[in-house]
DNA sequence: GTTATATTAAACCTTATGGTTTACTATATG
DNA sequence: CATATAGTAAACCATAAGGTTTAATATAAC
């Protein structure tokens, strides 16, 4: 199965997902998956290193839940899944109060959060 | 010196800071932090693993530059930093794109990648 | 049916991680 | 001075990560 990982501890999940993010080779695959799916040969022509690397990398990304792989026939197509990723910046948002132009990234992340959760809109307090 | 590391690589700098955020403990750290600095000894107590074990993640997360810690006599004070959190949001942001409901964002990407490659619309295909 | 292609599996190596315990150092405090 | 306190250092251990190479497997193409 593997599709999409459901973790007891929802942390669990974060690990994943930032421990996969943590290596640039995997950030550079995402990148490229973020403008189309590819198959595993393609994924790993622009890198120097071999296809089972690469392949193990899938893996990580494909257990983080960033990659989904379709497998038809002997080609593995590999697709972004960036759902999680919303994970982790939710993770992340905590602490957008601590690293400045705060009152943009407020004011930003508000409407963002109103428009998603078609909630009234808050106060922004402070 | 250790102060405010600077990488060769910008992508180092994310490996060190997602590789961080990729620790339950670490993340609890920095949670613990949010709140405002403490020593090693307070940082250390809730959690059920020997004192040098809170050492090494604080040392991680400093080496991440998310932790300044400043010694005062025998006590080292830790406070958060979370500049490098706005890196690692930065490189998330990208991707924001393909978590919506996102029909704006969508539309946002399209209109941006039409712009920027020149290209024929693709199928969004799903 | 044979050969080429796409991909994983397995075995292996090296270094990193996350933890332990047992020193050790330095600063406070009685 | 003697002792408690805050913290790191060092040595050690088990497992995970990231890579390699050499099979092995399955599908496609000739």
């Amino acid at each position: 199965m593997l599709s999409t990982p459901v973790h007891k501890h929802p942390d669990e999940n974060l690990d994943l997902v930032f421990r996969a993010l943590g290596d640039r080779t995997r950030r550079q695959l995402l990148g490229r998956l973020s403008q189309g799916s590819a198959m595993v040969t393609e994924l790993a022509e622009p890198f120097d290193m071999s296809l089972p690397a690469v392949g193990k990398h899938l893996r990580v990304l494909e257990k983080a839940g960033l990659v989904k792989r379709t497998i038809t026939g002997r080609v593995h197509r590999c697709a972004l899944d960036a759902t999680p990723l919303r994970t982790a910046e939710d993770w992340l948002a905590h602490y957008r109060v601590f690293w400045g132009e705060t009152l943009d990234a407020l004011e930003d992340y508000v409407r963002k959060d109103a428009v998603g959760k078609k909630r009234t809109r808050r106060k922004v307090r402070k």
